[in-house]
DNA sequence: TTAATTTACTTAACTAGTTATGCAAATATA
DNA sequence: TATATTTGCATAACTAGTTAAGTAAATTAA
């Protein structure tokens, strides 16, 4: 670890180090999963959580809270359908429309996940004892990227020199 | 942004939130090497780095370097030389052996490489001015998961309850 | 010096995201 | 009110990673 590259590296191996973080947790995730035997993904902890503050949600507002693309969430809300999680109606008004919900199956097994997404929240905050602004810094972050993107900056910078 | 769920939920959004950044960064990166037209991948600027410091590597160095699986290195690399960045030649003593060089149309690339890569950091910077210490941050956190990674963690907090 | 183990690389099948494209329903506009 | 635009969802093809399993060469041990 004293010799890691992407610590020499610093800046230039900034995304690839957030990668690595974010790719050991999730595999980390679903390697625990299936040794709890739970046939749910991760990721999905996120969509249960939106179903906490509106019962009935659209793909588009999924996809608008999460920001990523639409057919990462129909991808997403397929999977949880088809494993029951999830039960869809078409929108009385508006056709186009998907009304998802969650399923008695999904609510039935709500107090067991959420005990392991108790443990998940607890090993998530032991993971960054005395690291916890960093919460507040990815904020920025996200703030910074989204006044003007990594693409936008670096060709701004190619150009001034 | 202000009423953001990942903002909301906290560590229980950690890794969406740090997949959501890295993601972002990764298809940005793309997009602007094929603006440029330049026929490389995001993440050659690792690999190439390493070849500052050695002009011959094998797949295991690499893969060990960068903490990620062989099957990944091989992809990386035998993209790397299909396109001519890369040549490899057998190791005499090890036959099993690859030894990775880089081709002489990747050292003439190089300067221009280099220019971009020079923007992307400055980029960076940027993006993280006022919050550069989360890169200590991000060492901290790698080093408590290398103490004890995510799933057990999240095994041990359901015990003791 | 044969047998067992480890190492270096490879292949296959999977995952969670992306962009590009398309279609049909709803809405806005001439 | 016909036409153009926007919206909601869907599909296809791609990407950068993973795990699982396998092969052949090198090393270690009986």
């Amino acid at each position: 670890m004293e010799n890691d590259i992407f610590r020499e590296l610093k800046y230039l191996a900034f995304t690839a180090r957030l990668k690595r973080i974010s790719d050991n947790m999730l595999y980390n995730a679903k390697d625990l999963y299936k040794e709890l035997e739970l046939d749910i993904d991760p990721n999905w902890h996120l969509i249960f959580m939106m179903f906490k503050e509106k019962d009935t949600l659209t793909m588009t507002e999924i996809a608008d809270a999460f920001q990523i693309s639409q057919p990462a969430v129909i991808k997403i809300i397929n999977k949880m359908k088809q494993k029951e999680y999830l039960i869809s109606t078409k929108d009385a008004t508006d056709s186009r429309k998907q009304l998802l919900q969650l399923s008695a199956k999904a609510k039935e097994n709500l107090p067991k996940l959420e005990k392991v997404w108790e443990a998940g929240r607890k090993s998530i905050m032991e993971i960054l004892e005395g690291n916890e602004t960093i919460l507040e810094q990815l904020d920025e972050i996200e703030n910074q990227i989204s006044k003007m993107n990594y693409k936008q900056r670096v060709l701004k910078n190619l150009q001034d020199d």
